[in-house]
DNA sequence: AACTATTTGTTCGTATGTATG
DNA sequence: GCATACATACGAACAAATAGT
């Protein structure tokens, strides 16, 4: 006996979504192409601007389109970044969904691998990125922010050379979370200097020898994430009283 | 010297967003607790419905609230869940920005591991959990969709397990987008039966035993990854054309 | 440099649908 | 069944931004 699916689809904002994203994932409307005007949508679908204006900003926030205000504006279609996936991890982790050691294990888990993998695949121009990015951390930073970035910015080459999506979109959101810790913390832990520290990884990845560019990840991240844990109770406490 | 920072919040939705936001996160709103209504936000926010409404809509797809219609309708805080980080990562894959042998080699990465740390943290309900899930995979499914829940049970729990909550997120949202992919190519395989596959698993997890709960897991991936990367071409010829 | 057309952003008033009591 | 409180939807306007003339 076949059951019946759900019927269910009050909210008409949320049939327009579906069409849209359809239409979009079926490559209708390609990546720099624009969707029809809000006004145009509206007598295609046959619904208010509001409901066309609701869909449209949730593509937005899935990152489907992005919007641009003025003639020639419009929502034009974008190819899906990792960016996304990143700040729902923060999400996550502001809500205190995820903690700090939590983030440290995984990390440690994941980015050996990372390094692992680009060992393997190194290229020349690869290597040369790797090396300006080491030279940059010894550069003064604008802030501490900054300095932050440049310090990942080895973390976030290798895990766009590993090859493999997926753990860049992980490896890209871990980074992103522990910038958040770091950047809240920083100003009371000046005396963390690390330039240099990523001087071993980068050369065993350049010399292709994936063993030991993972156990030196492995040995930077120990040392790390050991930081990275003490400035639990700090964050915490900068931040926002636990919800309950 | 320094820098300015670019003033830009045009768009008054992404204000309010960010003050509501805020409140969710300081537990000025705690879970379960309902919003103000759209007209009092108007009158607190002192601007027009339509931007509350974009707002709280953002709120909603990114897992924040979820609104009711009616009497004590309006927007209910909840509990931030991984769906959201799941739906992510699958429109990531609907996108071809993941591929399939990507997604196994993550699974081949991290589920060893998950399931390491279950064995660690092993206790008799999680035992019995486990075993129940299992059972369940012999009995018959109501449809395709669901026999592929039944046996993607026992990694769910795993992941529930590992006392992790960063792999649990990733864990989930690799099983999502692998259950898309079996959802849509299992007809053409029906032959594929897996009950009791996870027989050697769970038992190892349950014994408390680290090294062999990884292990097996790894043996099960090595063979469930294998007719998964069969699957690569069968599903992308039943769904859409590839955007150039 | 000013004007114009186009398009999103925002507002208000109103009407309809839906769940609660 | 009716009143209430809320989200949902519609439509017509005006404001603001931006590209082209």
């Amino acid at each position: 006996m076949p059951q019946f699916k759900p019927i269910k689809q009050s909210r008409v904002s949320e049939v327009v979504l579906g069409q849209l994203k359809e239409a979009i994932l079926l490559g209708q409307f390609k990546s720099g192409q624009k969707l029809p005007s809000e006004r145009e949508l509206t007598e295609q679908f046959q619904v208010s601007r509001g409901v066309i204006r609701e869909a449209i900003r949730v593509l937005e926030v899935t990152g489907f389109v992005v919007t641009r205000q003025g003639q020639a504006g419009g929502a034009y279609v974008t190819s899906l970044s990792f960016d996304h996936i990143s700040s729902a991890f923060l999400d996550l982790f502001l809500a205190n969904k995820i903690s700090i050691p939590e983030l440290a294990k995984v990390r440690h888990h994941i980015e050996p691998e990372i390094a692992r993998l680009a060992a393997r695949r190194i290229t020349e121009e690869d290597g040369r990125r790797l090396r300006e990015a080491q030279e940059a951390e010894f550069e003064t930073p604008k802030d501490y922010s900054d300095r932050v970035l440049k310090h990942q910015r080895v973390h976030y080459l290798l895990a766009e050379m590993c090859g493999n999506h997926f753990f860049e979109a992980i490896s890209k959101s871990m980074l992103n979370v522990t910038k958040e810790i770091v950047d809240a913390v920083e100003p009371d832990h000046k005396a963390l200097h690390l330039s240099g520290e990523h001087a071993a990884i980068i050369e065993a990845v350049i010399s292709g020898d994936e063993v030991l560019a993972a156990e030196a990840m492995r040995v930077h991240l120990d040392k790390f994430c050991r930081s990275l844990g003490k400035m639990e109770e700090v964050y915490r406490l900068k931040t926002r009283p636990r919800e309950e």
